[in-house]
DNA sequence: ACGCGGCTTCGACGTTTGTCAAACTTGACG
DNA sequence: CGTCAAGTTTGACAAACGTCGAAGCCGCGT
């Protein structure tokens, strides 16, 4: 009920359909556009491009809201704000465990992502 | 007064310091982060992409704002207010030629973006 | 010189976003 | 239980955004 091949899988919650034609390569219809878009709205802050960075560079492939948070100058409400953010746009996953809340990269959609943006041939 | 190697310039108007260490290998500093996201904020919106799309893939290498117009559901007005944005994003360049406007792709930076989302190794 | 068509700029509008403080939820530990 | 610490949710608010129509600018044809 929906395709998934090696390391390119699905980018929203729900459903396949967007997958990745180079942008450069031919125009991206509108569902397409509309579906994606979302994800580069979501790396388009400062902060939720660095929260993004530390999640996916992550060397146990996951990593503490409590490691994240005293990284910035704002607030914790704020941090948990932007990794919904981020969730919402199906670029990354979190889980409890015990105390803390873990987030770890959802793999496949970053890839997307830079396939799209790769240059025509 | 801004140096550019082979195929990797640089993003902002202005000065150079945005390159592009992959996302998943280590923290993006805030520095960067502030640099890039403003592109990739600049993509997410679906027109945008959309009209991204259609630059970067247009087959001479530019394309003109009356052949973009019609693509879309939109005020004139509005496709010209995207233009923009995705000029001051520094993801294209415009000409004026006679009565019409081109926009064509500036190279390199998408290539920047997409090596940035490539995975770590 | 004039008008016209293509595009941009300007004002205005409702909506969305980024931020905070405060209230709430969840699990751990006495 | 009672409390405490870690995160999330809620409510509020100013700033930024997406959209439009109207007005402006710039080349071209007549």
């Amino acid at each position: 009920m929906s395709k998934s091949v090696a390391t390119l899988t699905v980018l929203n919650p729900g459903d396949a359909a967007a997958c990745c034609p180079p942008l450069a390569q031919q125009k991206v219809d509108s569902v397409t556009a509309a579906a994606l878009a979302p994800a580069f709205k979501a790396l388009g802050d400062p902060v939720r491009l660095q929260l993004m960075s530390m999640i996916a560079s992550a060397p146990d492939g996951e990593i503490c809201v409590c490691d994240l948070t005293p990284a910035f100058d704002i607030s914790g409400s704020t941090i948990s704000h932007h990794l919904k953010t981020l969730r919402d746009a199906g670029l990354v996953d979190s889980e409890r465990r015990a105390s803390w809340v873990y987030y770890r990269p959802r793999p496949g959609i970053m890839q997307q992502l830079a396939t799209l943006l790769t240059p025509a041939a």
